[in-house]
RNA sequence: GGGCCCGUGGCGAAACUGGCAGACGCAGCGGACUUAAAAUCUGCGGCCGCAAGGCGUGUGGGUUCGAUUCCCACCGGGCCCA
C-alpha cells in the first residue's frame, strides 16, 4: 500500500493520507493477527477456560445475523457493525467481559436458485460468499470473537437446530401451567386417568382401549411441532410454493404460471399456544416502543364470543367468531369462506351455481380476497337460525371471509360493519341497527361501527336493549353460556408457523415415514442428518409438490434401523421414506446467539455454564453483585442478550420466531431467562441521493450531471431532474461499495463518517462529499501529535489548563454519549477537543501548544472505539501500547475528575417578557435570590426595564432569568 | 379508512426533563501563508435590513413568565394494519 511520494509530498512523509491509513490499518490487522489464521484481535475465554477472569461483569453484544450475499457488504452493513464495535472496545476498556460474536446465515434461496442457473453446489458459492464477507469484516477493524465464528450450514452447527426441532416434536404444551412438556408426560397421564379421546366418526374412546396408532394419533395432534394442513400456493411449473404476496389473480408474479390453491400436509409450529406469552413478556424488555406495537398487532389477541348457531336439516352447527356478540339481534345473515366445509356439503346437494363461485374463488390468494372493492359471493342454499330473534337467516358464501381466520365463518351484521354492509347492499341482504353510537347516527347509507348503547335487540328470551356495549357483550356471553351455544373465547390473528419449505438448501427434518404415512423421530443419536448432495437442483415439475429432495432416491428410502428410528418405536429392517422438505431460513437464525456462548461444544447445544455466565444478567437497579448463577426475575433482567442491533425489517417475524424458539427452551430447562434479546436497538436505513424526472421517473445517477450548486440536468436531454433521497439499488446506480471508500480514505475514516451522518436509529443519505469532514478531523488529530516530516510525537512541554478541563469534560461526554449510542454528538465533542488544542499556524515552538504525552494518550484512548487503527498507532508511538500487547485491547478508558466538570462562573442570560436583553456572569453556586439580585442591579438590565414596574421574576439557576413587566 | 412515527439553515445535523435555536461537519464567502495553486492556519456565516431592529424550528391556533419540546386542527413525508 506504500505509494511512491510525490517530490512535494516528500518533505511529509508521515502525513495521514490514504495510503497512509490503509497502510496503518493493515499492519495493525496483521500484527494482531492469530497464529491460525482464522482471525485478529480479542478473543474472549469463556468461564473455566484459560485467562477468563470471573471478577469482571459480563456485555453480550450482538449484531443481526448476516446472509451473506455473492455481492459482498453493502454500506448499510457497516452501520450497526460499528455501532457494536464501539460499545464493545468501550465496554472493554469499562473493564467488561465482552463477547461479540459473528457468523453466517447461510442457508436460503439465492444460493439454491444460482444453483439451478449454473449448476455449482450451494455449499460452494455461499462459502466463497462467507469468504469474502469475512474479509471485507476484518479489513473495518472489527473486534469480532473469530474464534466462536460458525455458519448454519455448518453441520455442527444445523445438528442442533435439529436436536432442538426434535425436542418440540417430543414436547406438548399444557395449558394449566401455560409451559411445555413433553409428550412422554402427556401419555402417561392419558393412561393413568385412562381418559376418553376423541376416536374417528365423533365418537369418543377410553384410552386403555386404543391401539397403538390412535394412541399415537391423538398425541400428535398435542406437538409443538406437529404434522398439520395449510392451504398453499403451489406452482406446478415452478414446482414451489410461493407466499401471498408472489401470487397475483391466481397466477405467479415471476412467470405468470397457473398457481393452485390446495391443501397441504406440512410441519408446522404450535407458536398461538405461546401467544399469550409472548404477548406479556414484551413488558420485560427494553425494546423500541415501535417494535413491541409491531408484535402486539401482529399476535392480534381479541377477546369476544364463539357462537353456535344451528343449521336448518343439518345436525352440526355452524361456529362462528366474533368481537361484537352484542349485535347478535342485528346478525342477518351469515357467510362462510369457500372452503368452508359447510360449502362442501352444499355443493354435494348439488348447487351448481355454488360449486362454480368455490371453483374461481379457490385460487385467489389471500391478499387478492381482501383487497378487491367488489363484493363477490353466492348463497349456499342452506340456512341459519339466529339463536335471539330465532329468525331464519341465509347462510352465504364470498371470499372476503377467510378460512384461516378464527372459524372461517361469520355472523354479518352489516349495520355495524363496513364489509358486511357493502356485501347486504350488493346481494340486497337486510340491515338492522342494533347499536346506537353518540354522534354517530344510523341513516342506513353507511355502517357505523364503535361502542355505544344497544337498540333493536330485545327478543323473548333476551333483551339488552339500553345496555352500553361492554355490558351488552357480557350479558350476551352469558346467555349463549346458559343456553350451552356459545362462550367467551379469545382469537389469535397469529397463525401456527408453516415450517416445511419445497426447497434443498436448508436443514432436513429428522423425520422418517413407515408406508403407512406414520412418522417417526430420529434419534437424537443419530444427527446431524447430513444434506444429501445433489447434481441437479431444479425444481420437479409435478401437480403434487415434490421438494427436490425427492430427487435423491437413494437417501430418501432406507430403513428405520440405518435412519437412526428408535427399535422401541420401529423395527430396525422395516422400510422407511424420509421427509423430503427442509426448515425454512428463519431455523437457523431463531438460537444462534445461544451457540455462540460455546460454538465448539460438540455434547450440548449451548454448555450450561457458559450459557448462564453470558445470558444471564442482573439489572442495574439491582446493584453490582457477583453474576448470578439462576435466573430470578426480582434481581435479574428477562433477556440475555445485553444489546441487540439490527434492521427493524427483522422487528416481526424474526424476533418474534426467535423470542418463540427461546420460550420453548426455556420450558425445556436448557435455557436460563425467559426472553432471548434484553435490549433491541434498529438502526436506520442509510439511503442515497437519486435523481427524478418532472413525471417522477427514476434517472441513473451516472446518467445525470450538476450544472450548477445544488441543479442537477440528465446528462442525454439536459431536461432538469430533481434530487431526491431513494434506497440504494442497482438499477439507480447509487450504490456505494465500502471497499472502494476504504481504498479512497481508509477504513477509520469509513466508520466516523458513518457514526457522524446523525443518529444511529435515523434513515440518512450517504454524501460522498462529506466525508471528507472526518477525515480532515483524523488529519488534524494526527498533526497534532506526530510530526509530518520524521514522524516523532509533538507534544506540549506544558498542560495548558483549558486543554485539560475540556479534556475531561469530552472524556465525560464521550463516555455518556458511547452509552446512548450517541455516536454523532461523541464524535462531535472529539473534533471541538482537537480544533481547541490545534497550534496556531504562526507557532514557531510546537512545544508551547497542543497537547502533553498524558493528554494525548488519554485522548487516544477514548478515540480507540471510533478510529482503532489510528488511536492503536499513535499509541505506539507516545510508547504505551506496543502491536504486541495487542494496542489498547487490554487497555482502560481515562478518567474523568468531576471537579473537572464545573465552573467557578456561568454566563446566564437575562430576558425581558421572554426575549433576551442581557448576558452577565454569575458565580456558579448561587441562589436564586442572590442571582435576582445580581441580575436586578445589573445596567443593561435596569436600562430595559427603566419606567416599568417588574411583576415577576423567574430565576432557573444556572439556566436564565426571565423578567415580567 | 384506522393506528404509529417524522417535518429545524443551501445540505447532514445539535439542543438535558418546557429554559440562550442552529453545537459539530459539508458546501459557500473572506483573511494569512505561497511567485501561484493545493494543503494548512484563521475569520464570517438562519432570513430581511446600511443599521437600530424585526422575523424565524411545515401551517394555523392554544397552554405557559418562557414552546423545536406539551395540547388541538390542518398540510407534507414515511411505516404498519385493513
Amino acid at each position: 500500500m506504500t505509494a511512491q511520494p510525490t517530490q512535494e509530498a516528500h518533505d511529509l512523509q508521515h502525513r495521514y493520507t490514504a495510503a497512509y491509513a490503509n497502510a496503518v490499518e493493515e499492519k495493525w490487522q496483521r500484527s494482531l493477527a492469530w497464529p491460525d489464521g482464522r482471525g485478529y484481535g480479542h478473543r474472549q475465554p469463556n468461564p473455566g477456560e484459560e485467562g477468563f477472569d470471573a471478577s469482571k461483569p459480563k456485555f453480550y453484544c450482538l449484531d443481526m445475523f448476516p446472509y451473506p450475499s455473492g455481492a459482498g457488504l453493502h454500506v448499510g452493513h457497516p452501520e450497526g457493525y460499528t455501532a457494536t464495535d464501539i460499545i464493545c472496545r468501550y465496554k472493554k476498556l469499562k473493564g467488561f467481559n465482552v463477547l461479540h460474536p459473528m457468523g453466517w446465515d447461510a442457508f436460503g434461496l439465492p444460493a439454491e436458485q444460482y444453483a439451478i442457473a449454473t449448476g455449482v453446489h450451494p455449499e460452494v458459492t455461499t462459502k466463497k460468499a462467507i469468504d469474502n464477507f469475512r474479509r471485507q469484516l476484518q479489513r473495518f477493524g472489527f473486534m469480532y470473537d473469530w474464534s466462536r465464528e460458525f455458519a448454519t450450514i455448518d453441520p455442527d452447527y444445523y445438528r442442533w437446530t435439529q436436536w432442538i426441532w426434535l425436542k418440540a416434536y417430543e414436547s406438548w404444551f399444557d395449558p394449566s401451567v401455560k409451559k411445555a412438556r413433553p409428550v412422554a408426560e402427556l401419555e402417561a397421564l392419558l393412561a393413568r386417568e385412562d381418559a376418553e379421546i376423541a376416536a374417528a366418526g365423533g365418537a369418543t374412546k377410553r384410552w386403555s382401549a386404543c391401539t397403538k396408532r390412535e394412541r399415537q394419533a391423538h398425541l400428535d395432534t398435542f406437538r409443538l411441532a406437529y404434522l398439520g394442513t395449510q392451504t398453499v400456493n403451489w406452482c406446478p411449473k415452478l414446482g414451489t410454493v410461493l407466499a401471498n404476496e408472489e401470487v397475483i389473480d391466481g397466477r405467479s408474479e415471476r412467470g405468470g404460471h397457473p398457481v393452485l390453491r390446495m391443501p397441504l400436509k406440512q410441519w408446522m409450529f404450535r407458536i398461538t399456544a405461546y401467544a399469550d406469552r409472548l404477548l406479556e413478556d414484551l413488558a420485560l424488555v427494553d425494546w423500541p416502543d415501535m417494535t413491541r406495537t409491531l408484535q402486539t398487532e401482529w399476535i392480534g389477541r381479541s377477546e369476544g364470543a364463539e357462537i353456535r348457531f344451528a343449521v336448518d336439516g343439518d345436525s352440526e352447527p355452524l361456529t362462528v367468531f366474533t368481537t361484537r356478540p352484542d349485535t347478535l339481534f342485528g346478525a342477518a345473515y351469515m357467510v362462510v369462506a369457500p372452503e368452508h366445509a359447510l360449502v362442501a356439503k352444499a355443493v354435494s346437494r348439488g348447487n351448481t351455481e355454488l360449486a362454480k363461485y368455490v371453483a374461481s374463488a379457490k385460487n385467489r390468494s389471500d391478499i387478492d380476497r381482501q383487497a378487491s372493492k367488489e363484493k363477490t359471493g353466492c348463497a349456499t342454499g342452506m340456512h341459519a337460525v339466529n339463536p335471539a330473534t330465532g329468525a331464519r337467516i341465509p347462510i352465504w358464501t364470498a371470499d372476503y371471509v377467510l378460512m384461516g381466520y378464527g372459524t372461517g365463518a361469520i355472523m354479518a351484521v352489516p349495520a355495524h360493519d363496513e364489509r358486511d354492509f357493502e356485501f347486504a347492499q350488493a346481494f340486497r341482504l337486510p340491515i338492522v341497527q342494533v347499536v346506537e353510537i353518540d354522534g354517530t347516527p344510523f341513516t342506513g347509507e353507511a355502517a357505523t361501527s364503535g361502542e355505544g348503547r344497544a337498540v333493536n335487540s330485545a327478543g323473548a328470551h333476551l333483551s339488552i336493549d339500553g345496555l352500553a356495549t361492554a355490558d351488552a357483550k357480557k350479558a350476551v356471553i352469558e346467555w349463549l353460556g346458559a343456553q350451552g351455544i356459545g362462550a367467551l373465547r379469545i382469537n389469535y390473528r397469529l397463525r401456527d408457523w408453516l415450517f416445511s419449505r419445497q426447497r434443498y438448501w436448508g436443514e432436513p427434518f429428522p423425520i422418517v415415514y413407515d408406508a403407512d404415512g406414520n412418522h417417526y423421530a430420529v434419534s437424537a443419536s443419530h444427527l446431524p442428518l447430513v444434506l444429501p448432495p445433489l447434481a441437479d437442483y431444479s425444481p420437479i415439475e409435478s401437480d403434487t409438490p415434490q421438494p427436490p429432495l425427492a430427487k435423491a432416491r437413494e437417501w430418501t428410502h432406507t430403513t428405520a434401523g440405518a435412519a437412526g428410528v428408535e427399535p422401541a418405536q420401529l423395527a430396525p429392517d422395516t422400510p422407511v421414506v424420509r421427509e423430503t422438505n427442509t426448515m425454512p431460513g428463519w431455523a437457523g437464525s431463531c438460537w444462534y446467539y445461544l451457540r455462540y456462548c460455546s460454538p465448539k461444544d460438540s455434547a450440548h447445544f449451548v454448555t450450561p455454564e457458559a450459557e448462564r455466565y453470558w445470558m444471564l444478567s442482573r439489572r442495574k437497579s439491582a446493584g453490582n453483585g457477583p453474576a448470578p448463577t439462576a435466573y430470578d426475575a426480582a434481581t435479574c433482567h428477562a433477556g440475555g442478550v445485553d444489546l441487540y442491533v439490527g434492521g427493524s425489517e427483522h422487528a416481526v417475524l424474526h424476533c418474534l420466531y426467535a423470542r418463540f424458539w427461546h420460550k420453548m427452551l426455556f420450558d425445556f430447562g436448557v435455557v436460563s431467562t425467559p426472553e432471548p434479546f434484553g435490549k433491541l436497538f434498529h438502526q436506520g436505513m442509510i439511503t442515497s441521493y437519486a435523481f427524478q424526472r418532472a413525471d417522477k421517473s427514476l434517472v441513473p445517477t451516472d446518467q445525470v450531471t450538476e450544472v450548477k450548486e445544488g441543479e442537477f440536468v440528465e446528462t442525454a436531454t439536459g431536461q432538469k431532474v430533481a434530487q431526491i433521497v431513494a434506497k440504494m439499488s442497482k438499477s439507480l446506480k447509487n450504490v456505494i461499495n465500502p471497499d472502494d471508500v476504504i481504498a479512497e480514505y481508509g477504513a477509520d475514516t469509513f466508520r466516523l463518517y458513518e457514526m457522524y451522518m446523525g443518529p444511529l436509529e435515523a434513515s440518512k443519505p450517504w454524501n460522498t462529499r462529506d466525508i471528507i469532514g472526518v477525515f480532515r478531523f483524523l488529519q488534524r488529530a494526527w498533526r497534532l501529535a506526530v510530526d509530518e516530516r520524521t514522524g516523532e510525537i509533538l507534544a506540549a512541554a506544558q498542560p495548558d489548563a483549558k486543554i485539560e478541563k475540556l479534556l475531561h469534560r469530552t472524556i465525560h461526554k464521550v463516555g455518556e454519549d458511547i452509552e446512548k449510542l450517541s455516536f454523532n454528538t461523541a464524535i462531535a465533542a472529539m473534533i471541538e477537543l482537537v480544533n481547541a488544542a490545534t497550534r496556531p499556524q504562526t507557532m514557531v515552538d510546537p512545544t508551547q501548544g497542543g497537547m502533553t504525552r498524558d493528554q494525548l494518550e488519554r485522548f487516544a484512548r477514548i478515540l480507540w472505539p471510533f478510529a482503532p487503527h489510528f488511536a492503536d498507532e499513535l499509541g505506539a508511538r507516545l510508547g504505551v501500547v506496543s502491536t504486541k500487547g495487542g494496542g489498547f485491547f487490554g487497555g482502560s478508558w481515562p478518567v474523568c475528575e468531576p471537579a473537572m466538570l464545573v465552573d467557578d462562573e456561568v454566563e446566564m442570560p437575562v430576558q425581558i417578557q421572554g426575549k433576551i436583553k442581557a448576558r452577565l456572569m454569575v458565580p456558579a453556586k448561587a441562589d436564586a435570590a442572590a442571582i435576582e439580585a445580581l441580575v436586578l442591579a445589573h445596567p443593561e438590565v435596569v436600562a430595559a426595564i427603566a419606567g416599568r414596574t417588574v411583576k415577576k421574576t423567574v430565576v432557573v439557576p444556572g439556566r436564565m432569568v426571565n423578567i415580567v413587566v
